[in-house]
RNA sequence: CGCGGGGUGGAGCAGCCAGGUAGCUCGUCGGGCUCAUAACCCGAAGGUCGUAGGUUCGAAUCCUACCCCCGCAACCA
């Protein structure tokens, strides 16, 4: 029987902000499960939406439409995302399928039967701002531990799993079964975070979110949305269901690959809900690192952030599936952050796709139909040939090697290690000469042969990772596309067989073209980074924005809130410094008025927010900027500043800010006011 | 003493766990080649491996102390 390989992705939150970091995870599945497939195994690849949840619930009061409203075109975007990037799952689970809430009620139920989950009163603390509960051990000097702010002793019933029974377990898991949790740097993370504190009981329902799947013993309580998402894993399989058979085939998984914001759900609150099931747990949960956006890292300086093309569709549309995929796989590196910015990207797609491998296959194909039209007949191996050969021989063995420890980019270093061979055995063999000699026809056929059959080969090894180019370039050679690894030997190309030159395959870009095209497409230029560009006068506070790579969404890690994955509010159009241009009217929207300080204190347990009162004409606001390192609050009094006033009020660190006073940024983040330069009155419209 | 990651030629990184000539990609400079997508091949320059001690015949690697950066916790409206 075939071996079988089951992966799965998380299932993501449908915020509306599909990202290239979404793209990251689906993109390494998808790889590794095609690669299995071309091992011959039996594979299976999950990935879905995670749809339930608070979050999603008032979103869609807020627009008048049910949640499957708001919810069903966000997952139809996700789906064009994955067709365009050329991702292959073998199930889209979406948590609002039918199967998968029965599935999750029976998990309930079997855990309710089984004691696992018990009703108790959850006394807790409330935090209304939040709408989280805390215990009394989670609260931080008695505040809410999220936001700092007073919170209400409150009575809610609640269901709870034991989890605190599992700790013990699971301690030994990870160290029994150091391969579980990977990199190695997150158990010492899980352990010293939370298991070593020991675990509390997790409460597992809600009585205050509808949008859920309903208990089956209890209709008034909705299954707690990290249960409910964890769940996909087996639901997808038919677990609990008469049919089964997948689930009997696939489960246990080889593989949850998982951001590294979402770790501990799944390597300590996943694995006891198994064991308290009694079901086998998975191989490994690979915890990756993040895509981060934008700036050469540098300290906080926000004005280095380049404006960077990451959406995901624009960039597929400009440059191709096989471009956004390869760099995806090839440059992060692997199990820590990487960092995206169009110049890299460019750089490496061109370096790599167009100047190593298309040139290569290029060149190949160019001489072949010059001088023989096809395949030509394979001579005796001269020393140069062999040691091409043995690297062709050899490069499913090391390429297995670093799949089997996740390592797409080691992977890809393998083949393009021989393209870069290959390229330099045709200097070495110079055929060009020997197309000039008759008498050296025979050496020429066999060099021209050992070229042909290394890019065949590199084709074939590069299936899993690219999906348009391999197969062109397979077909060029009269090859099958869909050939499996069993063709990564040498020699499979015969004599004879037809050889098609291909245009460029992958065509070079012209990187100072197309950054200048990016950053019209996207917003502002760039400031050049050691050039005075002096400050920018901005609203915009973000910089180079981070992108979490794979929120599961129900919530930050560490927190108990039911409100779903914010992780990645920063990047709304383009990249937070770039605006795109706008009308008279849509600057009109901006309320702006000069206000004049005649308050001002720190905000307590805050080393960045002055909580300011303003007086604009005759009415008083209160404020808070986060400007406390720049300025002191006795030298705020009095001062005149250009304050946003019709921005919706907000509580920061528990004060009330009804306003926004203007800053410029310098090039080294410090902040300095805006102020009127003649003597106007406060309450004066700013236009 | 909150948790975690990091500091290695101009840029991005590997090497560290198991100490033994500091390596890769890109960039720069020089050369070669003309089959090829101004691509390809060769060579060179460029490094106090964050700092200071220690262990050792020998330290980027092990130990100690310290400095700096980033992320999270927990705040830039």
């Amino acid at each position: 029987m075939a071996k079988r390989y089951y992966i799965t992705t998380p299932i993501y939150y449908p915020s509306g902000n599909w990202h290239i970091g979404h793209c990251y995870t689906t993109v390494i599945c998808d790889a590794l499960a095609r690669f299995h497939k071309m091992k011959g195994e039996e594979v299976f690849f999950l990935t879905g939406t995670d749809e339930h949840g608070q979050k999603v619930e008032k979103e869609a009061l807020k627009r008048g439409i049910t949640p499957l409203a708001f919810i069903d075109p966000l997952v139809s975007e996700l789906k064009d995302m994955w067709r365009l990037l050329d991702v292959r799952y073998d199930r889209f689970l979406r948590t609002t399928d039918e199967d998968h809430v029965k599935c999750v009620q029976g998990i309930y139920q079997k855990l309710y039967e089984s004691g696992d989950i018990y009703k108790a009163e959850y006394e807790g603390y409330y935090c209304t701002p939040c709408e989280a509960f805390w215990t009394e051990s989670q609260l931080k000097e008695g505040k809410c531990p999220d936001c700092g702010r007073e919170v209400t002793k409150q009575r809610e019933e609640s269901y709870f799993f034991r989890l605190s029974k599992y700790a013990p377990r699971i301690l030994k898991l990870y160290e029994d079964n150091p391969q579980f949790l990977q990199p190695t740097s997150r158990v010492n993370e899980m352990v010293n975070n939370f298991l070593k504190a020991g675990l509390q009981d997790l409460s597992v329902s809600r009585t205050t979110v509808k949008w859920g799947i309903p208990l089956p013993f209890d209709e008034k309580h909705t299954a707690y949305v990290w249960i409910d998402a964890l769940s996909n894993y087996i639901s997808a399989l038919g677990y609990g269901t008469e049919k089964d058979g997948l689930y009997r085939k696939f489960w246990p998984a080889q593989l949850h690959l998982v951001g590294k914001e979402i770790v501990r759900f799944h390597a300590i609150i996943w694995p006891a809900i198994l064991m308290a099931l009694g079901e086998p747990l998975p191989e490994q949960i690979y915890g990756h690192g993040w895509l981060l956006i934008g700036g050469e890292k540098l300290s906080k300086s926000k004005e280095n952030a380049r404006p960077e093309l990451t959406d995901p569709y624009e960039l597929v549309k400009r440059y191709g599936a096989d471009a956004v995929r390869y760099y995806l796989l090839r440059e992060i590196p692997f199990g820590s952050d990487g960092e995206y910015t169009t110049e890299r990207f460019l750089l490496r797609i061109n370096a790599d796709l167009s100047n190593d491998l298309g040139n290569l296959v290029s060149r190949t194909q160019a001489m072949i139909v010059q001088n023989f039209g096809a395949v030509p007949p394979r001579g005796e191996a001269e020393e140069v040939d062999r040691e091409l050969i043995a690297m062709c021989e050899g490069l499913f063995g090391r390429i297995d090697a670093d799949m089997g420890a996740l390592n797409a980019p080691e992977a890809l270093a393998e083949i393009f290690a021989l393209v870069g061979r290959a390229n330099k055995y045709i200097d070495e063999t110079t055929p060009w000469l020997l197309a000039k000699d008759p008498t050296k026809r025979a050496r020429l056929g066999t060099v021209l042969y050992n070229l042909a059959e290394t890019c065949r080969i590199c084709a074939v090894a590069l299936k899993p990772f690219l999906t348009v180019a391999p197969a062109k370039i397979l077909r060029s050679f009269s090859c099958d596309e869909n050939a499996g690894f069993d063709t990564l030997k040498f020699g499979v190309l015969k004599e004879g067989m037809a050889v098609e030159k291909l245009p460029p395959v992958f065509p070079r870009f012209d990187v100072k073209r197309e950054l200048a095209e990016v950053e019209k497409l996207v917003g502002t230029p760039t400031p050049l980074p050691p050039s005075a560009g002096g400050g920018k006068a901005g609203l915009s506070s973000a910089g180079g924005g981070k992108v979490g790579m794979s929120s599961n969404g129900g919530g930050k890690a560490g927190s108990e809130r039911s409100e779903g994955g914010s992780a990645h509010p920063e990047r709304s159009e383009g990249s937070p410094q770039t605006k795109s241009e706008i009308s008279i009217d849509d600057f009109a929207k901006v309320e702006l008025k000069i206000g004049e300080v005649i308050a001002c204190e720190r905000v307590a347990k805050s080393d960045k927010l002055l909580h300011e009162t303003v007086k604009i004409g005759d009415e008083v606001r209160s404020v808070v900027s986060g400007i406390a390192k720049f300025y002191t609050p006795e030298e705020m009094v009095g001062k005149k500043v250009v304050v946003v006033t019709n921005l919706k009020p907000v509580k920061l660190r528990g004060v009330l800010s009804e306003g926004m006073i203007l800053c410029a940024e310098g090039e080294d983040g410090t902040l300095s006011l805006v102020s009127p330069e003649k003597l106007v009155a406060s309450g004066a419209t700013v236009k």
